[in-house]
DNA sequence: GCCAACGTTGGC
DNA sequence: GCCAACGTTGGC
């Protein structure tokens, strides 16, 4: 059981969103990121916890909590030439994109925002402070369980 | 909207 | 195989 960080622009997707969809479950796709993209291949497993966090707005912050219901598997929008997240390279052959589905958790009773997080000195090494853009990221337990009890989680 | 931090791409 | 250009991300 692992536990990640993923970043989510409110506008485009929201942690309300993701609430909204049938069964609270939802496809985490269009991530286009080298990086964010192996995290997701190679280490995301079904049942890991996330943390939802909303970036490139007003206040960016942890708001929430969600669940992976499915691990990784094809993006199916980089086949889709009518999708932004078309991407010519890529084929069902030899796909380069990949997405998982997640099951939304708990909303906090106070979102954590990342001024709050680099003021903590508990969270010094987490690599939302670290390496700043990054939209898939490891957790460890620690960060977890002290990112839930911040946001007044049940 | 600027620009810094990454990773990939591709000319040579 | 070097390295400049480019794309993505995201705080400010």
């Amino acid at each position: 059981m692992n536990y990640w960080l993923f970043k989510s622009e409110p506008d485009e997707y929201s942690l309300d969103d993701l609430r909204s969809e049938p069964g609270h479950i939802g496809r985490w796709d269009g991530i286009r990121n080298y990086q964010a993209r192996n995290f997701l291949r190679d280490r995301v497993q079904q049942g890991d916890g996330v943390l939802f966090y909303h970036s490139a707005c007003k206040v960016p912050a942890v708001v929430g909590t969600a669940r992976v219901v499915r691990a990784a598997y094809p993006d199916p929008a980089q086949f889709d030439p009518e999708s932004k997240y078309f991407d010519p390279k890529a084929s069902p052959e030899n796909p380069r994109w990949f997405c998982v589905d997640i099951e939304w958790q708990s909303a906090f009773a106070r979102p954590v925002a990342l001024k709050e997080i680099k003021q903590n000195p508990a969270l010094e090494e987490m690599v939302l402070v670290k390496q700043g853009r990054l939209s898939i990221q490891p957790v460890t337990a620690d960060e977890w369980s002290l990112l839930r009890r911040l946001g007044g989680a049940s």
